[in-house]
DNA sequence: GTCTATAGCCAGATAGAC
DNA sequence: GTCTATCTGGCTATAGAC
């Protein structure tokens, strides 16, 4: 019973890091804010994590290698590539609206430093095309869907799951809607992009 | 003769504050770097802007005014649904082709302050959908389509074109290419995306 | 209008007591 | 390990000369 809740505070700041960095970025997060958010004081911060650039990688790396087995869903399971494609979907809306700020956070802070993909490249999960090129070519010689790259097909399942909680406040601001209303709208995409996908690449 | 290039400072200012907030944000961009860009002493962005902040403004407000317009040409534009879609298509990737931090800056400011959007929604050329939506509900009870709601589509519609530019670094790192690979794959898409849509929506 | 110089503040980081 | 106090630098913004 002795070492009951050891490692909290270094976890702690971590967490609260997250929150955020994932809400105000890089530049626009304060230390102070995230030790407030800790309940710790500034100073150990930097105890634990030198600097605020040190912090940010770590919560950075933490996010990417949550999304990042997310995504090998789709490339590395044993299944047809219609099933693949509908769990996919409805497996990763999930996930993210359990993580709504995850997707923005990547992508933001990757487009300001690029290079930290390469980085995160030889990381254990990061995603790797090779089967899902084999099944897609395959199924487009077998006649089971029409002509398309891989590369393609990836770019478009990836867009139409992710892009609605990218543009959030954007989509909502064109269609004028609520909060609950956009909501329902994801609910649906659970399944009905899934099947905007296969219908346009199924040959009947 | 006299005034050939009169207001170029104040110009200057805000194209300079573009090309930086645009690059770097709200929160990482410097008022200095701003100034250096345009060529002229730091305190005369003061003197045309006031501060920081409605500097920002005023540039955030031109983007989104520069890329709204272009989501009218899908709603209110007087042609068929699936011309529609092609002659989208194909000029909205030309357009971002041209402006590539645009949709990233617009995405990104909007998530960190949503409420941005209900400040431009009486603008003239906010887009709206009415139009739009009367077509696609039309088109669906001729049996020329699929059963689909217009905002779904209009979200697949946009989503497929707009986040190829949003997530470049992630797509990038993932399918391992090259800078000049991808403009390749973004190119096929003026007219690939188009036919992706039309194919999953048509009745055949 | 355009500049230099500087005020005034605030953030990241460290020293040092406990 | 955890805190308080403080250093140091950099940033927005303004005062004031020209």
């Amino acid at each position: 019973m002795t070492k009951e809740k050891d490692t909290t505070k270094e976890v702690d700041i971590l967490n609260a890091a997250k929150r955020i960095f994932q809400r105000k970025g890089l530049d626009g997060a304060r230390m102070q804010e995230i030790a407030d958010e800790a309940g710790i004081n500034k100073a150990l911060l930097h105890y634990y994590y030198r600097s605020k650039q040190l912090l940010f990688e770590a919560v950075f790396k933490g996010a990417f290698l949550l999304l990042a087995p997310q995504l090998n869903k789709i490339l590395n399971e044993e299944s047809s590539l219609f099933d693949k494609i509908r769990n996919f979907t409805a497996s990763y809306n999930s996930f993210v609206m359990k993580h709504p700020y995850l997707p923005n956070f990547i992508i933001q802070e990757l487009n300001r430093n690029p290079d930290f993909v390469k980085k995160l490249a030889n990381e254990k999960h990061f995603p790797n095309l090779e089967n899902f090129k084999k099944q897609v070519d395959l199924s487009v010689k077998q006649g089971v869907i029409k002509q398309i790259s891989a590369e393609q097909l990836f770019i478009n399942i990836i867009a139409l799951n992710l892009f609605p909680f990218l543009a959030a406040p954007l989509i909502k601001g064109f269609l004028q809607i609520t909060d609950t209303n956009y909501q329902d709208l994801l609910e649906k995409r659970k399944t009905e992009v899934a099947d905007f996908i296969i219908d346009s690449i199924q040959l009947k």
